[in-house]
DNA sequence: CGCATACATCGACGATTGTCAATGTCCGGT
DNA sequence: ACCGGACATTGACAATCGTCGATGTATGCG
């Protein structure tokens, strides 16, 4: 998860910075990226595997091994409802991540 | 640069993918995010390398190479100053970061 | 000029990554 | 029980990455 105040506040520590940047590199490839858009963006605001290999040209073990990488970096939930798996996306989580760039100013009391 | 709507708003094509990725990609890296930060905090909004080579722990060929990514991915300024290498921040590089992971809905009109 | 300092570039290295074909696992239907 | 479909896992490969030491470049000072 995102952890900690926006990064132009105050310089990160390095166990923050780490756990900040496994987020940001699991949307670090385009892959990833299109992957976390089109789950957003279908219908339901869920998607199964099916429905992502073929739009992005990948092989399916690779899309499943993308998923994975974005689960983990807890940008994803996975459900699985019989035979498909339904993908959709963790909004906090995004939250969290802008709020990591956010560059206001901190309010001066 | 950012080029395009949220994520969550509609399917990234692979070109728009692509630039946006290597953007996350440039601060998918903890030592990246913590000079980021560092830069960013510091006194003027501005450090050179000397500054931040002895804090990250990292030697100086490294953190000049970390810094070159940044700038090359748009996220840092690099302006000379005699012998020094002032570095700092792009704040609406940021910002359009932050804007590719909003996701608010859409105005209905 | 000559030297020290600040920084960039180069070359090399092990580690990680993205991708695929092949195979494994599990569920639902016949 | 069998088979087919949906997905995950494995193993392998080239490519990229992060890091360092060594070296190059350029600036300022004596």
């Amino acid at each position: 998860m995102a952890c900690c105040s926006p990064l132009v506040r105050e310089p990160l520590d390095a166990t923050s910075a780490a756990s900040v940047a496994r987020v940001f590199k699991a949307i670090g490839d385009p892959a990833r990226l299109r992957l976390l858009s089109m789950v957003a963006a279908h219908e339901g605001g869920e998607a199964c595997v099916c429905e992502l290999t073929e739009p992005l040209g990948l092989s399916q073990p690779t899309v499943s091994h993308h998923l994975k990488v974005l689960v983990d970096a807890g940008l994803l939930n996975r459900e699985q409802r019989g035979v498909w798996a339904y993908y959709s996306i963790v909004p906090q989580a995004l939250d969290a991540l802008a709020a990591v760039l956010d560059t206001r100013q901190p309010v001066t009391p």
